[in-house]
DNA sequence: TATTTATATTGCAATATTACGATAATAAAT
DNA sequence: ATTTATTATCGTAATATTGCAATATAAATA
C-alpha cells in the first residue's frame, strides 16, 4: 500500500498523471511562471527567485525536467533553463479534450 | 518538514498547484476521462469502472470535488457526478498563458 | 593550483498520500 | 421494520514527498 497502482491504468493515464503531478506544487508553478516572465532562457539564479533552500530548488527543477516540462543545458558553470514544449503539449491536448466536453455538457445535465 | 511551504507562495500559485495535484493521479485522470466518455452525468457505478476498492475510489472522488474539478449531487441513493467547469477553467487559463509563451520562445533561445 | 561560484547528491526528519478492510450512514425497495 | 444498495468515514500500513544541512562535483577565475 501507499504506492499508486500504475499497472492498472493505461500509459496515457499514467503519463498525464505524472505531468499534472509535476505541476502540482506551488514552487514548481513559480518556476514555470518565472521562466515565462523573463521570456528567455535563465542561466542560473533560479534559486534566488524562490523562498526555498538551494537543494530544495534543485530537487524541484529535477522533477520538472524528468516530467519533460523544462529543459536545461550547461552554459559554463551555470545551467540555462527554459520550458520544454514536449511536456506542455501533451497536457495541453488533454485540457483541450476536456474543454470540448465542457461546452457540450452545459445542455446535458447537472 | 514534509509540508509544502504554501505561505511563501501567492494564492494563485497555491490554487493552481492544488488543481494540478488533484489531476495528478491516474485514477483521477481515469475518472475525468470516464465522465467525458459517457457524455452525461454518471449516477453511481464509478467504482466498477476503476481497478480500485470502493473506499479508495470514494477518496479520489472527494479530492476531485474538493479541488472544484467535479460536482456531485444526490439522486436517490446514488450520486450524480459530472465535471465542474470552475476548476477546469482556472487551470485552462494557466495553460493558455504557458502556450502563448511557448510560441514566442521558439525564436528566442534553447 | 587554490578559490570562488553554481548546481547536484546524500541522508534524514516531518508530513502527506495511497490503498484497503471494517464499519457507519443513508435511502430506496421489499 | 428489515433488507439491499450505494457512498462515506475511520483506522492503519506502506510508501512518497517535502525540505534542508552537509557534502560533493564541476567549471571559471584569480
Amino acid at each position: 500500500m501507499g504506492t499508486t497502482k500504475t499497472i492498472h491504468f493505461t500509459d496515457e493515464q499514467n503519463e498525464l498523471a505524472i505531468l499534472a503531478k509535476a505541476i502540482g506544487h506551488p514552487a514548481r508553478i513559480a518556476i514555470i511562471q518565472h521562466l515565462i516572465k523573463v521570456n528567455s532562457c535563465i542561466c542560473g539564479d533560479i534559486v534566488n527567485e524562490l523562498p526555498l533552500a538551494q537543494p530544495t530548488v534543485s530537487q524541484h527543477l529535477k522533477e520538472l525536467k524528468n516530467a519533460g516540462l523544462i529543459k536545461g543545458s550547461f552554459e559554463g558553470n551555470a545551467i540555462c533553463y527554459c520550458l520544454d514544449e514536449n511536456g506542455f503539449n501533451k497536457i495541453k491536448n488533454f485540457f483541450q479534450y476536456v474543454d470540448k466536453h465542457l461546452e457540450n455538457q452545459k445542455n446535458q445535465c447537472c
